[in-house]
DNA sequence: TTGTATAATGAATATTTATTCATTAATATT
DNA sequence: AATATTAATGAATAAATATTCATTATACAA
């Protein structure tokens, strides 16, 4: 008798990020997979039943993870500014930490593998920071001229983008520019 | 004697990028991309030599024409907010009206087909509205105290936001909207 | 220990996709 | 109108890639 190693599934994951990120979704294959996660093709097919399958399982995984992460640490209790910086920082070094996840997760929307309930999911994700934003303007800091959709953008890209730049060596954040960077994104909002 | 309908290279550039924004370039084919042309497989190779050839060709052609239209309409002697506005709208415009070749540009980009050159180029795109930028620090206009390149990707970002937005129907943009999103950008590095 | 069930392997096979090429169609030239 | 030249076609072939499966290795139970 002989138990699987479900360990082999995260190294398998780990492992496609890395070769995405090079090379895209486009560019992976299955022999190059098993090749980059040290193991042998047909072990892929034990854990996952097709390439398919296994792209659709790495999404969920991430998708459940990522959710949780960005309202870590939120404390309604603290001030609004405290509580809204916590969670900006957290979704860019959301960013930059799981860089290529971020890499996958936006390719994957955008391939034949998404399924409609995958993208249903995607959306609901923002609903916890746009709530924070109306929390801002229920205590009179945050504009009230422009609706929570509009701020949440414009917060949201400025963090994509800070972080896209930082990964690929364009524009390196250190603690002195993330927190003007922070200000920066305060300023945009606040009254 | 016969001539080559070159006109059918723009016909498989267009039908590329629809195929492209609905599965990717992982989902793309030569055979799928034919018969979205109207035309035989076999003629796609009278036209480019190889599927690496013609999305090597398809970016540098989009890139050409996307350099020329942020900057359009530019002119250095009217006031600063205004040259702003008007590259800022370039921009949405572009992203919106150009969407496909937008998600083509950054789909490329991490695919195994793109090129060290291609990648700079990218990069150099930038300069032109980084200098503008610099030129409302000069005026005492934008924040002196951000750096051009932070305040630039806080722009960027918004944009890139707001048009993804647009286009897939969560946040529509009309002149309104739009109006009220380039003052929240203004808001951002204005002084 | 030994037997046995199952994980792991990777070469073999199936499938998909890129590319070629023999054939047909179109059009410029005479 | 006839001829010649090259575009266009799409089925045939080649190449790349996904998947299977006969074989081997491993670890648990008896």
């Amino acid at each position: 008798m002989r138990s699987k190693d479900y360990s082999k599934i995260d190294l398998v994951f780990r492992a496609g990020l890395k070769l995405i990120v090079k090379e895209g979704i486009a560019g992976l294959t299955m022999s190059k997979l098993a090749k980059q996660a040290g193991i042998a093709t047909g072990t892929l097919y034990i854990y996952f039943k097709s390439k398919e399958e296994l792209l659709n399982k790495l999404y969920d995984k991430l998708q459940a993870e990522s959710k949780q992460r960005f309202m870590k640490g939120y404390d309604p209790d603290e001030p609004f500014r405290t509580g809204l910086k916590r969670v900006w920082l957290n979704y860019l070094k959301h960013r930059i930490e799981r860089y290529e996840e971020s890499v996958f997760l936006e390719q994957y929307y955008r391939s034949p593998f998404i399924t409609a309930e995958q993208k249903q999911i995607a959306e609901s994700m923002k609903q916890p920071v746009k709530e924070l934003i109306q929390r801002g303007k229920d205590e009179k800091l945050v504009k009230k001229d422009f609706d929570n959709e509009m701020l949440f953008l414009a917060l949201l890209g400025f963090i994509r983008e800070l972080a896209d730049e930082h990964v690929t060596n364009v524009y390196i954040l250190n603690e002195e520019n993330t927190e003007k960077a922070f200000r920066l994104a305060w300023d945009t909002i606040k009254i």
